[in-house]
DNA sequence: ATGATATTTGACACCGGTGTCATAATGTCA
DNA sequence: TGACATTATGACACCGGTGTCAAATATCAT
């Protein structure tokens, strides 16, 4: 009973005396075929170690039972070392792929290169998931292009009006407004915000509005020179907050637009001889694996990654079954740690 | 010029006044059509936006340009949180695909479960890579069972005697010499290792063996009590550097078979009242991001995972042209920082 | 026994490409 | 001008399944 290459339908209907049509429906246990030959058939192909050939079944079917990811690097990111929390969001995404008995194929694109998005035209995938902060304004016009090609998708991060791509974030004005709010309880009101409060980062925009707004609602101003620029990398944060104190810009509690940032920051508070948390409180966002790990350990808003992957594949599943789908927006939480002890 | 659906090379055919096979041999270039012809298909194309049928392309040619990756979790893995050394890896790994020409597809697998490794059997896949730590006793079957049905496959991860597999890993025997090395040189000869020195861990037995062998070239005895078994997380090796410490074994420099078990053991020691590293040294292996961002800072030796990842990449292409490949072994490095000052 | 209905099966077209072979068009040289 | 090589193209089988339709067989009511 051993063939040369794999096994096919047609050697099982062979050995078992019946026709391929037969087999093909006996093996996805079509009600039309009889119980004694669909166990034939079975025993038979598990002999054989016959599997469904993939290629054959989606051409057929033109389906494929697949997603794909798009992983967009950050804009300065080095070659070899990726964002930990997309790291993270590609864990969780695979691991509600597999839930829902899809296969996950995984690219990584670099922003200022043409996307290699013909997963779903060429039919390897059904959907695709873009993954990635970054200049979002580059984006729309590649947007529109999957749009126009019909092509089912879902996007992590925020919702940018006037983008037409459905998405799936964190609540990042929640976040700001839960930073703001702890600073305030622990009489904080010396604040500076560090992140790209710019339409470029539209999430971190966001997260400096639900800061500001709650703050002003406190009647706490937020000067412009409180701001400071950075991208989610803890170099940038690190000179960010250097600046700041350059500028003799006092405050006793930072805000950071990410992890990272919020990690240089607190390096650059201590080469300066500030203490953490007794003269800066420091709250961060993202929750990464680093920010417990780091003396002393951060306080952050958690973004809750295992649910947003989980969102994200279902959303994008009922995207291509026809269903109509609304942005949808997760809870953040408050994680507390020495930084704000 | 619009069809609904996807265009096929049936469309292009039409439009181009040719026949579909030409439209076939024009889009990949084949020398055997005129170049005028050649021209106008591809303009058809691009105007209809066509991209190939990877399904009926990968039928016919019975291969796909894909590579899986089977991800391992540590046997007592939180649902959640994949150690952050594969995740690295896994990137890694992406890059060196895309860089082939090769997608990529992933999937979680439990050790426990059965595999669900059917991607070249369905012809999904050309090729799969296998990582993960774990207790490798129970794989040597069903690598068998791989081998059996010819599937090609590398593993990431100790060389086992009689595992059929093909493997790249780090040098861990050289990796245990090198923290050895470090400790001798330093005056540190009151050692301890902290991991599991069992054929269940052949990665981490193999550290230990380095790390002990240059121990004994240099006349410095590990005693059996100063072995404590850990599996790689931050809790086993925060337990087992507490009963190490229980037991009034003295040390003044301590080698974790991994940072996530220096990490625990760090604390451990700190919560005893030991200072790292005037107290005891801490060499750590895998150099994973958190390394550098604990107090104090941990001296570990590096896995090259981009090397890692082009290697697997690499071999596994390599094994599916039909070359002969032999293990490979990449070279470790230690990094030095504030726990061994 | 007969016609009607339900159950089970096989034959065959089809998905959208790729590769082989035959054929047509063009060019070359004796 | 005819024999022959070269170049470009089309016809067609094929990859390995799935879905439709018709046919064969079994079941049942009249």
């Amino acid at each position: 009973m051993k063939t040369k290459g794999k096994a096919t339908s047609f050697d099982i209907a062979h050995y078992a005396g019946v026709s391929q049509s037969t087999v093909s429906r006996a093996l996805r246990n079509s009600p039309l075929v009889n119980e004694e030959t669909r166990k034939k058939v079975w025993e038979i192909a598990k002999k054989l170690n016959y599997k469904v050939d993939k290629n054959a079944s989606n051409l057929r079917t033109q389906q494929s039972a697949t997603l794909a990811i798009l992983l967009f690097e950050d804009p300065t990111g080095d070659e070899s070392q990726i964002n930990p929390f997309f790291l993270n969001m590609l864990g969780s995404i695979t691991r509600a792929c597999a839930k829902e008995g899809y296969d996950l194929l995984v690219s990584f694109q670099s922003i200022s290169q043409d996307w290699r998005a013909e997963y779903e035209d060429s039919h390897r995938a059904d959907g695709i998931i873009l993954l990635g902060y970054g200049d979002y304004m580059d984006y729309q016009s590649r947007l529109q292009n999957l749009l126009a090609q019909n092509t089912k998708f879902v996007c992590w991060g925020a919702k940018v009006e006037g983008r037409p791509d459905l998405t799936v974030s964190c609540d990042n004005y929640g976040g700001g407004q839960l930073a703001a709010k702890h600073f305030i309880s622990s009489n904080r009101n010396n604040c500076v915000f560090i992140g790209d409060a710019s339409e470029h980062s539209p999430e971190f925009l966001t997260r400096f509005k639900g800061f500001k707004d709650t703050l002003d609602q406190h009647n706490i101003t937020l000067t412009e020179r409180s701001v400071a620029n950075a991208i989610s990398t803890e170099e940038s944060g690190y000179h960010a907050t250097h600046s700041l104190l350059a500028n003799n810009v006092s405050f006793n509690a930072l805000f950071a637009a990410s992890d990272l940032i919020a990690i240089g920051a607190i390096k650059a508070l201590k080469e300066a001889g500030l203490r953490v948390p007794e003269d800066v409180n420091v709250i961060g966002f993202d929750n990464i694996a680093a920010a417990n790990y780091i003396s002393p350990s951060l306080t952050t808003v958690q973004q809750n990654t295992t649910l947003a992957g989980q969102m994200l594949v279902q959303n994008l599943l009922a995207l291509i079954k026809g269903e109509e789908i609304t942005d949808t927006l997760l809870p953040p939480k408050l994680i507390l740690r020495q930084s704000t002890s």
